[in-house]
DNA sequence: CGATTGACGTACG
DNA sequence: TCGTACGCCAATC
């Protein structure tokens, strides 16, 4: 069996995301990288996919790709849900990209660091 | 069980 | 500067 100190992929992305201060909004690449593989922005996302079977739920729509566009919103259970989630948190949001995305970015491997 | 896809990002030409 | 290729790993077909 894996040690316990082993946790899934997955599950350190959830984490990860929960820990996303609200009005705040970060990357796949970003949560990718802390996880210290930076390539594997791709799992992010396909964590998020699953992230819906997760309890509690995770706030996917405040992960977004590196150009801040709302590239997942898809995947809600309305297009428009993350975009209006984000707006709701004070995160300005135009054509699916998000607004001062640089200044309400947040980076786990700076904030976590700490 | 093998091949393809996928909410991305970086590297290379 | 722009376009294409590859890597990452799990889920789906």
């Amino acid at each position: 069996m894996k040690s316990s100190n082993e946790i899934d992929f997955f599950l350190q992305v959830y984490q990860v995301v929960r820990l996303i201060p609200k009005g705040r909004v970060t990357s796949y690449g970003a949560i990718a990288k802390y996880l210290s593989s930076p390539k594997a922005s791709r799992m992010v996302g396909y964590a998020m996919n699953a992230s819906h079977s997760q309890k509690p739920k995770v706030p996917a729509h405040r992960v977004v790709n590196r150009d801040g566009l709302l590239t997942g919103k898809h995947h809600f259970s309305s297009p428009t849900e993350m975009q209006e989630k984000l707006e709701k948190e004070g995160v300005k949001v135009k054509k699916d990209q998000v607004q001062n995305f640089d200044k309400i970015f947040w980076d786990p491997t700076i904030e976590l660091a700490l």
